[in-house]
DNA sequence: TATTGTTATACTCTATAACTATA
DNA sequence: TATAGTTATAGAGTATAACAATA
């Protein structure tokens, strides 16, 4: 029962992600935004180390990047301290395009929570780091 | 913040899911427990209508009926009623096997719910539906 | 004409295995 | 030898468009 609940409220949550952004005129997925996010925040990181923090395999991350990087918002770097890795940095249009997505984010998540009240909304996060804790106890 | 620790404690849930099927030496996706379930309860059901409950498009149910026939766990008969239909029900041994995988799930389950009190888990749900209704205010 | 199921096609996400360049 | 990134390949989920059979 929880699982279904659970899965159908992500479900949701999903769908009006994608909305938000297809009203505005973008074209991003939630784990598209938590990369660029990742990157941002950590300029100069490798694939791999990105890779691991997304929790997928590097060569998934491979036409993930190749994307992003088509579109003019991230650039893959050589380091020069260690020829067989990629530096990964947002590109000037990239920060520009964050901060606009940012916006859409704050409105989606306003949005999702907007039957909930600031107390509800850290309790569910309480409780959904419980699950999370829970479902990790293999 | 919300999106992602919902995306998270989801991911977390389905990982559980998952490695709970593999080691009884099942392979199952919650997704397809779900389909067993509503053609359990809804013998005879047509596609359509399974695709709509499901909330998929009838091409993407195709391929998915046709691994759960090719598992002898469904099968498709023709209606009687209107020769455009398939009639939808399992097999004896699809009923078998969906009591097994029902052990599974409620196994499952509890484990995502074991650091919740009852309380706790209804309070949850409760949240979760209000999430569920606010992003379907599009 | 409209509906049901199927097929063809196309993306995306996911992984494993093998390859190249570098360490 | 080991690691980083890439490519080839494969499977699953998703969709749209076109088609055949039936209503």
């Amino acid at each position: 029962m929880l699982g279904y609940v659970l899965r159908r409220a992500q479900s949701a949550v999903f769908d009006d992600f994608a909305n938000t952004f297809d009203k505005a005129g973008e074209a991003l997925t939630p784990g598209e935004f938590g990369l660029l996010v990742l990157v941002d925040r950590n300029a100069g990181l490798s694939q791999m180390a990105l890779a691991r923090a997304l929790g997928i395999d590097r060569s998934t991350l491979v036409p993930i990047l190749d994307r992003l990087q088509e579109r003019g918002l991230l650039m893959r770097h050589r380091s020069p301290t260690d020829g067989r890795t990629h530096a990964l940095a947002l590109t000037p249009n990239g920060e520009k395009a964050l901060a606009r997505f940012a916006r859409l984010v704050r409105a989606h998540e306003k949005r999702i929570a907007s039957q909930l009240s600031a107390a509800e909304i850290r309790v569910l996060i309480d409780l959904l780091e419980k699950v999370h804790a829970g479902a990790r106890s293999l």
